[in-house]
Formats: C-alpha cells, sequence, structure tokens
DNA sequence: GCTAAATTTAGAATAGTTCCAATTATTACT
DNA sequence: AGTAATAATTGGAACTATTCTAAATTTAGC
C-alpha cells in the first residue's frame, strides 16, 4: 500500500518519521488536511483547526503548514496570486481550478512527466514541474 | 509571418486593433515589454518606463499591464508567491523558472497540451494550461 | 528536575497589488 | 473648432496574504 493513501493512524508517528517533532498543533493541523481534502488555504485551515483546539494562532497554522511542506508531507499549491493552498495528496498530480473557486486534483501519468522533462534544454535540470489547468466545470 | 514575433513596426496600431486605446503610457510598457523580453515585474517595467516617461505613475504601469493581459497581447506569469512578471511571447509556452530568479521560455509541441488536456474528466472544459519547470541551470 | 533548544504566540511589519477620488486626455457630436 | 461625455492617468491610501519579531511556553536530553 502507498504510504499516504488513507492512513486514519498515528499521526504522530508519521510526523516523527518524517523529521518533524509531533507538536499537538502539527498533528492536528495535519490531521484537518487528511480530513476534508479540499485544498484549504491558511485562513480556512486555521478555522477548522480552531474549532478542536481554540488557542492555535494563525502564525502557528503557517509554521506548522510551512513545517509539513518543507518535510514533504504536504504540496503548496499556488494559482494566480490568490492564497496559497494545501493539499496532502502527494501522488505526482496536476490541478484544475474552476472559475467556481474548487481545485481538483488531476493525476498524471510518469510518461507525460517524463515528455515534459524533455523539452527543456541541456543544461537545466527540473527539479519540479508545476502543472494548472483552469476552466470550467459543466455544472458552474 | 507569425503576428506577433519580431514586428518593431507601429504598436500604436498594434493595439489598436486589438481594440485598445493607443495611449503613450500603453505604447511605453508595451514597447518595454517588447525591447527586452526577461519577464520583468511590474516594478522592473516601471523603472524602465520612467527613463524615457518620467511622469508615469506605478498605478498607471499596472493598469496597462492588466490592459494588456486582457487584451492577449501579453500573458502574466505566476510563480509561487513572486511578483507577477510579464511576456510579450504569445506562441504556447511553458517557463523553466530558474533558482537564481531567471525565466526561461519553453515551447511546447501542440501534441502535449493535447495530450494534457485528455487528462481532465469528463464535465470539465479547460481554458489554459500553465506549466512552470523549476530547477536549476547548469551554469548557476 | 534543570538547562538548552525548539515551538508557539500576538502583534507589528512587509510586499505586492488594488482601490479611490481628483485631474487630465481623448473621442464623438454638433 | 467647441463642448459634452467617456476613458485613462495619477498619487496616495487601503488591502491582503504572508513573514518577522521578541517574549512566553513547551519539549528533549541529561
Amino acid at each position: 500500500m502507498k504510504p499516504n493513501d488513507t492512513i486514519p493512524a498515528p499521526i504522530a508517528q508519521h510526523l516523527a518519521e518524517c523529521g518533524l517533532r509531533p507538536t499537538a498543533q502539527r498533528e492536528t493541523v495535519y490531521q484537518v488536511l487528511l480530513d476534508k481534502r479540499d485544498h484549504p488555504t491558511a485562513d480556512e485551515v486555521f478555522a477548522r483547526v480552531k474549532e478542536v483546539m481554540p488557542t492555535i494562532s494563525l502564525a502557528t497554522v503557517y509554521n506548522c503548514l510551512e513545517a509539513l511542506v518543507q518535510h514533504e508531507l504536504v504540496r503548496a499549491v499556488n494559482f494566480e496570486r490568490m492564497s496559497t493552498r494545501y493539499c496532502p495528496n502527494l501522488h505526482p498530480h496536476a490541478h484544475f481550478h474552476d472559475e467556481s473557486g474548487t481545485t481538483l486534483d488531476i493525476d498524471l501519468p510518469p510518461q507525460m512527466l517524463e515528455q515534459l522533462r524533455a523539452l527543456v534544454p541541456a543544461g537545466y535540470s527540473t527539479k519540479h514541474i508545476e502543472i494548472n489547468f483552469h476552466g470550467r466545470s459543466g455544472s458552474n
């Protein structure tokens, strides 16, 4: 089984294995991201975490999100200059940004990434490829 | 010949054809983007325009850039929450973001875009696909 | 339990951009 | 050409998302 798909189990251990000190705040922030994978902004995460941990501060939410991103448990998703959104899906995937504001994960076949990588000129090495689709969903 | 490649000629007419009132400010902003295609930020455009039109304001630079983007003479390029950069290259292309801060255009073959478009689920229609490579150039 | 290091916190600061209301320029009409 | 209507420009204030700061708290190692 893939390590990051539907693990409802000990978050703390998971954080520790990734070299992150498992504080209550980090656990809660991460849990919130896993619980509802709708690409929330930092503000939205803040609101959700506060329901269970009312004393947390927004700065801490930013700190935790940054730590999770640094340790590759979470991806930061940017689209045009809107607030950064956060995504616990670690499979290679792109994002579809609906005009109504929802964000959808789009799985990327490895060969697609290979083909793209092949486009960059010699002398450049690619660390990461970010792909954003922009459009509308039929229902909106 | 492609309509947007190396036209040194009447910028004003070009703006008018695109439905934009050709004001001195818009012409200068556009000219500056065409002259040095290094993906400048609004601040950098402001600095360059001021050399020839010292009374222009930053707000006007933002207005002009927005107008050029709206009328599809220029593309706005965003990368992680850094300042928006502007690009007069209208061919379908991606951007490679060097760690040293430079941005390189990467031409995209039409078939690549087709393949990507095919990944989005039924019911979603794609207006635009944005692709950003992040990495380093050998020389840096 | 004590010290050192890391984390959290509230609030101030920052950067990039947008908004606003007043002025100036352009266009359309006579 | 003169004038009303419309659009663009301007400087500065306002805004938003995020980062910084310095003090308080928590945690880990001994």
